[in-house]
DNA sequence: GGCTTATATAAATGATCATTTATATTATAG
DNA sequence: CTATAATATAAATGATCATTTATATAAGCC
C-alpha cells in the first residue's frame, strides 16, 4: 500500500461525524460503551458499529474490566493532528480564518460540539 | 455546521486517493488539467470531477491561461498537515513508527507514489 | 465562419457504507 | 442454572460517490 493509500484509508476513517465525536470523547480520558452511548446520544448497535471500525483502523484500543469494555485512544498524537486540519478546515469554506470560540486550546477541544442535546 | 461536521467534510474530500495524488502533484507547483491528466494516468473527464470537488472545497484555486486552467493549492499548510497525517498513517497498520523512505522530507514528500505508472 | 485543443458537465452504473432492527455473546448476581 | 446488564454481530435498506461513456463549452487558429 503506497503512501496515497494509507492516507486515504486513514482519512475514510476519520471522514465520519459520529467517529470524529467518540474520538473527542474518548479522547478526554477511556470511556466504555454505554456511556459514549450516553454522551453522544446514539444507538448502542451504531456505537458499536463505529467503535469496532476504529479498532480495527487501530485508532482506538480495548480493555476490558469486567463487563465493561473501556476504549482509549492509541495514538496521542491524533489529536493534535486533529487540531491542526481543524484550524484548516475551519479557514476553509468560510472567510474567518479560525473560529476563536473553536480553534484549538490545549488539546484540540475542549468538546467538539457543545449544542448536540439540545 | 459544528467542528465535526466541519471535519468530517474535510477529511471526506481528502478520503480519496486520486484526489490526494492531485494534491500531492500540484503541492509541487500549479498544473494545468492535462498535465495532471498525463502525470497520474487518469481519465480527463475523471481528473475532471476530483477537480471540481477540491475547488468547490477550497482545497485548491484556479487561474486560466489561454486555453489553459491552472490549478494550485489554496492553503499551503495543508502540506505540512499531511505529512503529520501520513506518520500516523505509517505508524498505524504497520508497526514502524515512520517509514523512512516516506516520511516527511521538507514538504510531506516529493512523490507520493514513486511506482504508479508500472 | 469552420477546425482543433483544453476543459467541463451529465447520465448511467456499481460499489461502499451509515443506520436501523433484530439477535447473539459475554459477564455478573442470585 | 436463570435472569439481567453490557456489548457485539448480522441482515436489510437507503444514500453517497467514484468511475465510465458521451457530450457540451470555451479558446485559439485558419
Amino acid at each position: 500500500m503506497d503512501d496515497a493509500h494509507r492516507l486515504q484509508h486513514l482519512f475514510q476513517t476519520l471522514g465520519e461525524a459520529n467517529r470524529l465525536k467518540i474520538i473527542e470523547f474518548i479522547g478526554e480520558k477511556e470511556r466504555s460503551v454505554s456511556e459514549i452511548v450516553e454522551a453522544l446520544g446514539l444507538s448502542q448497535p451504531l456505537v458499536s458499529h463505529h467503535l469496532r471500525i476504529l479498532r480495527e483502523r487501530e485508532i482506538l484500543q480495548t480493555k476490558r474490566t469486567g463487563p465493561f469494555i473501556y476504549y482509549k485512544l492509541k495514538n496521542e498524537k491524533l489529536l493534535d493532528a486533529l487540531g491542526l486540519f481543524l484550524e484548516i478546515a475551519s479557514s476553509t469554506k468560510s472567510k474567518r480564518p479560525c473560529d476563536p470560540m473553536f480553534c484549538c486550546p490545549p488539546r484540540w477541544r475542549t468538546k467538539l460540539q457543545k449544542k448536540q442535546g439540545g
